[in-house]
DNA sequence: ATGGCTACGATCCGTAGA
């Protein structure tokens, strides 16, 4: 079984290599961000036919998620119950007894700014429904772009980065507060190489010089990091002319029985 | 010290991302 989450920073431009991934790849379920479009205009047929049913949450412009599975999806659920938003950031979905949360984490622009604010309650929304969460659905997985470096070892240049958004101490407590629950970073379940991140600036050849930050996780409740056998990420749709800023982030997991 | 790219929706620039 392979788990995997793509910020693909808009559907419409990165359908032809969102196929090409799938079929090269072809994890079982991908969680997907930053579709930027309307949900009328999500390509379900082209997806139907990699094999893929969708639970699609979108609007116009801004955020968008979705769930691609090969196996059937059930109990969809939108957002965060109890908690009132526009933005569509959250989708949440059962696939053959494994529930997966796909989450677009908001940015939060600057450290004390508006959207800085948001970020936090927004997580602190998160926190409390994935605790419930966590009570209906023993093998639970959070996949999705958190938009937070957790430790100094997932950002490039940890001095440059101090105290900004993405690696604030406040934004890093609220990571944690979603470890305390009992999900489990599934990247750092294995010993890893340095310097592996899962975003790379657009602007001064950030990638070629590897100036990135791992933002994108999978975390899992206990149980089912019991079953997983690997967690990476797969640089190379980052390659590609015309790239997404982030890169996959992949779980493996031994087949149930 | 600043702006550097990219996508979008609206124009020929502003907003947002991270």
């Amino acid at each position: 079984m392979k788990l995997a989450t793509w910020n693909v920073n808009s559907i419409k431009v990165r359908l032809p290599q969102l196929l090409e991934w799938l079929a090269g790849a072809r994890p079982d379920v991908l969680c997907l961000q930053e579709l930027k479009s309307e949900e009328p205009k999500f390509p379900r047929a082209e997806l139907e036919a990699a094999g893929y049913t969708c639970a699609v949450s979108s609007q116009k412009t801004y955020n968008g998620v979705a769930i691609a599975s090969r196996a059937p999806l059930d109990d969809r659920v939108e957002g965060i119950a109890g908690f009132a938003d526009e933005q569509k950031r959250v989708i949440a979905a059962t696939v053959q007894g494994m529930r997966v949360v796909c989450v677009y984490c908001p940015n939060g622009q600057a450290v004390g700014s508006d959207k800085y604010e948001y970020k936090l309650r927004w997580f602190g929304a998160l926190r409390n429904y994935l605790s419930a969460e966590l009570h209906k659905h023993p093998r639970l997985a959070v996949a999705g772009d958190f938009n937070v470096a957790p430790e100094d070892r997932d950002v490039h240049d940890p001095k440059a980065w101090e105290g900004q958004v993405h690696v604030s101490e406040p934004e890093r407590v609220a990571w944690r507060a979603l470890l305390a629950l009992g999900l489990k970073d599934s990247f750092r379940l294995f010993e890893q190489p340095e310097k592996v991140y899962s975003w790379w600036d657009y602007r001064r050849m950030a990638f070629r010089r590897n100036a990135g930050l791992r933002i994108d996780h999978i975390l899992l409740s206990e149980e089912l990091a019991k079953s997983c056998t690997s967690s990476t990420v797969d640089k190379a749709p980052r390659k590609l002319e015309r790239p997404s800023d982030h890169a996959p982030a992949i779980a493996e997991f031994t087949s149930p029985r």
